[in-house]
DNA sequence: CTGAAAGCGCTAACAA
DNA sequence: TTGTTAGCGCTTTCAG
């Protein structure tokens, strides 16, 4: 009377013990149904179920993961909590990680390179299996020690340079490109650029494939024209009210590093008495939900963004179930998805035809 | 040469007893300082102190919540992770949290009775101090084990019939009965009511409301313009499109029971060729980001989802600290916020003048 | 103020 | 196929 809580009148958890007890098996026999070891007698299995059930067992995590079993956790770690981008990415992995029943702790970064690298740190406080770092800013400070302990982990939207980490990304320079180019064949060619956080991978990479799109068209690249910005909203507004405010003759479209800040983008030109994409043309980057929401609907490039949720934790978990299993490296494309926010730059006096034809060759070259 | 990790060549984690060593103290010492027991010398408390530093410790969530100390872990059922209302309310929690120093587990249970009744079974898996239950549509299935497991917990945006649990809420029938009486006001006397999913407490509380504004301003309730919803935008425009088709004279105002049913309603009015606000006015409820950024901009009734998040977190947190204490109901006031999708509604030959003075009177009754 | 020792509930050899 | 037995790393009496 004093094994199984038969007496007490209240909780106090139901162990294995009592599920041994009850099935009349030991411990460990009940740990190895509940893992589903394979050589266990079929009556045994279903004697030790039928005691599970009906005490309603619920293992507990703790003491499995700390006697080296599976904790079934995996930690993410997001810079922000906006809707939108981290959300979109969210879903694609809540759905992976709920076909492998997996359960997900959530760190968030604020932005904070000292929290970014305390969460990483402390991550391997030992509930969790593994990692997925959606854009980390600061991965270059404890990448190396995540790899030196063999702890499993997956970077979403984030490049490592030394070439060892497992990666999901969108082919963020490709869709760069494309939605310059679309803005250049419109007849653009006073594009402004609003940069993103330059610490994060993509961030250049949409440079690059501006300025390469740039080159193609024909068009001349204008340092003026290229502004710094943060992925933030208030960001992308501060950049366009900028480029508005003080270069002449302005930008008449203006290509965001992603929608967050074509958002931002879209409240300076407005602010500025400008109609889009009349007066100017604004297009993005990521598609996230607000982007078919907006007035104008932005025209932005679609970044996957849910199927790279999922594709990084279907990689993950495979990584945690089998370490030997080699980085990989997962790019997925972009589309450019048209929608209301771009047009045909409107033709002023003398020097709309004049551009015009200044760019017309290399428009059919490179159609 | 076999105690601490001196001789291995990688991992194997730092654990207390290393710290013990390198400080010349017990591991209960350790313990103690890192758990701030009062009292512990000062000048060993700083000796262990630096060993952590120095060996990089960080403790072992399983071990500690095993042996009993805290985890600092709390868990989040949401019914999805869709932006807008969960994405907010979370972003107060993370807020909340992260003051308090705690980690977040996410549940989704996407709707689905069975997954939400499985997780917070489970959830007593140990690794989780307390449950943080988001508009939980199936509560009263599992509160009761939930109570008298002693486990901590806290509801948001969903009342309990016992009346004995933690509750965080808005003043849902206040907000729903000042959206009604403002379309009231404008003078409408055609009021669609898209309803919420009657198993959130919200939902049926907001009915109460918009059916008690309309009694007030002697507006009669017609059956036919209350309308089935689920909280959705499928579910908001399907019910938007059936009384649009369907029911004759149709509505000049629809209150739909949430932003997102509301963009349902709005996909439904356009494809009916009506103009916002000036054929047909649109009102929500919860004021998610995106009610600002929709075209025309959402009138809705706002919602203080990250301060319910918040303050839901710091409830549960004190209750964890605390058990004692007893069962608290926050309620959050709302706003009536006045955008762009309301606008009186237009007069229509005959009808118009008569329907107008049909309720002139009461509208300056209730004013 | 500090140390010794007994577990917390589970898994993983190692036997049987 | 199943049982025995060590721990996993930490907290917590109970002594001192």
């Amino acid at each position: 009377m004093r094994s199984a809580n038969t007496d007490s009148k209240k909780k106090s958890r139901v162990t294995i013990n009592d599920v041994a007890h009850a099935s009349g098996m030991s411990s460990a026999t009940v740990s190895r149904v509940l893992s589903g070891y394979e050589f266990v007698k079929e009556s045994t299995r279903n004697r030790v179920m039928e005691a599970v059930e009906q005490l309603g067992y619920v293992a507990s995590l703790p003491a499995r993961s700390l006697a080296g079993g599976r904790s079934r956790t995996i930690g993410l770690l997001v810079p922000n909590l906006d809707v939108g981008y981290v959300g979109t990415i969210t879903q694609g992995i809540d759905r992976a990680l709920s076909n492998a029943n997996c359960d997900l702790v959530l760190y968030t970064s604020h932005h904070q390179p000292s929290k970014e690298s305390y969460y990483v740190n402390t991550i391997a406080n030992g509930i969790t299996e593994g990692l997925l770092l959606v854009a980390p800013q600061f991965a270059s400070t404890y990448l190396d020690m995540l790899r030196e302990h063999d702890f499993p982990y997956v970077l979403i939207d984030q490049a490592d340079a030394t070439g060892n980490s497992s990666i999901v990304e969108a082919t963020n320079y490709q869709g760069a490109y494309d939605a310059t180019r679309y803005l250049c064949k419109l007849g653009h060619t006073r594009i402004a650029f609003i940069m993103g956080a330059l610490n994060v991978f993509s961030a250049v990479e949409r440079l690059r494939g501006y300025k390469a799109a740039l080159a193609d068209c024909v068009v001349p690249l204008r340092q003026e024209l290229i502004l710094e910005g943060d992925y933030q909203q208030l960001g992308g507004y501060r950049a366009a009210k900028h480029v508005l405010d003080n270069v002449d003759p302005p930008p008449t479209a203006i290509f965001a590093s992603n929608d967050i800040s074509a958002f931002g983008a879209m409240d300076a030109a407005r602010e500025h008495g400008l109609s889009i994409p009349d007066d100017i043309s604004i297009i993005g980057f990521d598609d996230i939900p607000q982007a078919s929401l907006v007035y104008p609907k932005l025209t932005t490039v679609r970044q996957p963004l849910e199927q790279m949720g999922q594709a990084a934790a279907e990689m993950l978990v495979e990584r945690i179930v089998d370490p030997s299993r080699p980085p990989q490296r997962v790019t997925l494309a972009t589309q450019l998805v048209i929608r209301d926010s771009c047009a045909p730059p409107r033709l002023q006096a003398s020097e709309g035809r004049q551009r015009f034809s200044e760019t017309g060759g290399s428009l059919s070259t490179t159609d």
